[in-house]
RNA sequence: GCCCAUGUAGCUCAGCGGUAGAGCACUCCCUUGGUAAGGGAGAGGUCACGAGUUCAAUUCUCGUCAUGGGCUCCA
């Protein structure tokens, strides 16, 4: 006898081994045909897997999170079988699943088009219709490469080959098509009805960009229509936020072709940059920080011994005088050591907190640039503090305090922080190393935090702690850094004098909270689809006159919220008040102030907000109130 | 840097082997209107750049640049 124990508790007993598929359709009809998958003992399996012994099972199918992976992951499947039946030249790769849906790599003579995207797509209905069963079946490793290598699928045999050959390998079948795979997959292809392929894009084979360039396929999948509609609904919603339209639409910034990753700020956009950088300077001063400034260019020799000129070469700008070598900054610590090493400095002045807003560059691969989220001229919050050993952990922890409360104004308050550890190429010897990283893993558990750690991801001179923000729509974004750092003060020969009179080098920590300005802002724009917070709005008023004769109170009003230090316009133009409304509403402005004869007379404004509620007459004293009450709340 | 796609008026986009079109925006005129588009007229383009094919190229081909989506990278 075996006993099958279900989540409820409830324990059926069989005479002899039986499939989960049996076990479902044991239960009812309507489970067995729901039933994607089986969990046994907390192992996804088939529904073909034989149970011979007594076991915990669940039945998957697709109100589970497992049967959504289960679902993507055959459609994936699915995919190659289409891709395989109308292209067979073409060689399948790999097909996992990712968020929102999956993708498959293929090998194949020719770039697909998106005119083959929508054959493969209906090829993939036609072949879902047929509810073509999937069976599994295992094979030795040595089998399997002289399957895959029969049917001429050379990089199918060199994955299998990387499998040590002991190993028994799993082989799914569906119609002519058999792919290498752990599983477990849906049952047969009728289970998949929600699907979109999305878009053709080259991918490196093993990720290697020494390798050749495969043609990914991505597609989405879900166990719901309605589920699918919500996501492309969802695409549709991002797009409106874009930073590049919204900065059209609200005349924010514009790149151009003489200007590849370098952003032209117009006077909005400008004012919304300065909104963030004053903000930003006041927390930092008020932290102990001293702003700074230090040059553009420097001589090719301190890059050398910085060690970025070995490691950046390719990526920094250059240029030359007068047969010197100088390169244009593409971050600015070497500077600041420069600062540093001026004077004679001793223990009593450490920590040193020095700040910069300084445009650095770096010739980022074109391919990269995107908006101004990616881009090749850029400002960062940049600071560096010098400090001993012994301060390290009581800095970064107040850098992580400093960092999440910035965070919280802007209005981010999901934050997760990564470890980014010893990179391959690097400098300084793993002692340091050690400490380093050690260092930081102490600061962290000091501020109480959590942390994933990434091995192989640090900068080359010192590991980093890493802050990522999501955003309102869920995506994440590094913004944040603090970088433990032995070896530039080593490199630059930075040093101080100590309690013993003896000369000792001081640590050095890189950090950021809100990252390059440029792409903060992108971050902004998109977070708040361009209806900023009032404290950050460019414009933060509208004053808007019914008819000539209120043009000069209007100017009035205008002036005198102006002398309060708030950002108001006039729109004064011989139209339509709802023409006005409708223009300032599209343009995201916080607050519409009407003036007509009746305001005039009274000395009051008619008030509406960005939500379209009329907020009746105020007067000037009254709104700068509320001006007041909105910025002290940043709404 | 690599793969694919795209580049037409300020913006969003049509179009096409015979040297260009719409809507919005802009300018002028009429209109002075109370909470999301009043009416009329006008001006505006070396069709990204360079080369080739052709009697003729914005249109076809190639190259360059840029942008977009990915991959790689991101001190």
């Amino acid at each position: 006898m075996i006993s099958v124990r279900l989540p409820d508790g409830s324990i059926r007993q069989f005479e002899q081994a039986v499939t989960v598929a049996d076990v479902a359709a044991s239960i009812g009809a309507g489970l067995a045909r729901a039933a994607l998958a089986g969990r046994v003992d907390g192992v996804l399996v088939d529904t073909s897997y034989l149970i011979s012994k007594d076991v915990d099972l669940g039945i998957v199918t697709d109100k589970d999170q497992d049967g959504l992976e289960v679902i993507r992951h055959s459609t994936a499947h699915l995919l190659a079988y289409a891709v395989k039946t109308l292209y067979p030249e073409a060689q399948v790769t790999i097909g996992p699943v990712i968020e929102n849906g999956f993708y498959y790599d293929f090998a194949y003579k020719r770039p697909f088009t998106p005119e083959d995207l929508q054959a493969i797509e209906q090829k993939m209905q036609q072949l879902a219709k047929q509810d073509v069963p999937v069976t599994q079946r295992v094979v030795s490793r040595d089998e399997a490469v002289a399957f895959f290598a029969g049917l001429g699928e050379k990089y199918k045999a060199e994955l299998i080959e990387a499998i040590p050959s002991a190993d028994d390998i799993k082989l799914y079948t569906e119609g002519e098509f058999t792919d290498l795979c752990r599983g477990p997959h849906v049952p047969s292809t009728g289970k998949l009805k929600h699907f979109k392929l999305m878009k053709v894009a080259g991918a490196y084979w093993r990720g290697d960009s020494n390798n050749e360039m495969l043609q990914r396929i991505y597609g989405t999948a879900w166990a719901k229509k309605e589920d699918l509609d919500a996501y492309l609904f969802r695409l549709e919603e991002a797009e409106k936020r874009d930073h590049r339209r919204l900065a059209k639409q609200m005349d924010l910034f514009h790149l151009q072709d003489e200007a590849p990753g370098m952003v032209f700020w117009h006077p909005k956009g400008w004012s919304l940059w300065q909104n963030v950088e004053q903000y930003m300077r006041k927390r930092l001063s008020a932290a102990g920080y001293k702003e700074i400034r230090t040059p553009q260019i420097m001589d090719r020799t301190l890059w050398e011994q910085s060690g970025h000129w070995q490691n950046y070469r390719e990526n920094m700008f250059t240029t030359d005088s007068e047969k010197r070598d100088y390169a244009i900054k593409p971050m600015n610590c070497p500077g600041h050591v420069q600062v540093f090493n001026q004077g004679l400095r001793s223990y009593r002045d450490l920590p040193l907190r020095y700040a910069e807003f300084g445009a650095c560059h770096r010739n980022e691969p074109s391919g990269s640039l995107h908006g101004i989220m990616r881009v090749r001229g850029f400002v960062q919050d940049d600071a560096h503090i010098f400090c001993m050993e012994s301060q390290v952990i009581e800095e970064a922890r107040a850098f992580n305090l400093l960092a999440m409360s910035v965070y919280k104004d802007f209005g981010f308050t999901d934050v997760a922080i990564k470890l980014s550890l010893r990179p391959p190429k690097r400098a300084g010897s793993d002692e340091v190393w050690d400490k380093a990283e050690e260092g930081l893993r102490e600061a962290l558990r000091a501020c109480d935090l959590e942390w994933e750690e990434l091995p192989g991801e640090g900068a080359f001179y010192g590991p980093k702690i890493e802050y990522h923000i999501k955003d309102a729509i869920g995506r994440s974004w590094q913004c944040g850094t603090l970088q433990l750092d032995f070896v530039l003060p080593e490199r630059l020969k930075a040093e101080f004098v100590a309690e013993d009179n003896s000369r000792q080098r001081p640590v050095m920590l890189h950090r950021a909270i809100v990252g390059s300005l440029e792409r903060f802002l992108g971050i902004l724009i998109e977070q708040h689809a361009g209806s900023f917070p009032f404290w950050l709005a460019p414009v933060q008023a509208m004053v808007l006159n019914i008819t000539d004769r209120q043009g000069e109170y209007a100017t009035e009003v205008a002036h005198r919220l102006q002398e309060q230090g708030f950002s108001v316009d006039t729109d004064l133009r011989n139209e339509k008040i709802t023409y006005k409304i409708r223009e300032h509403s599209m343009q995201r402005v916080p607050y519409l102030l009407v003036v007509g004869d009746k305001e005039m007379e009274a000395g009051v404004v008619a008030v509406r907000n960005r939500k379209g509620e009329d907020l009746g007459q105020l007067s000037i004293d009254e709104l700068v109130n509320r001006f007041k009450t909105d910025i002290a709340d940043r709404s």
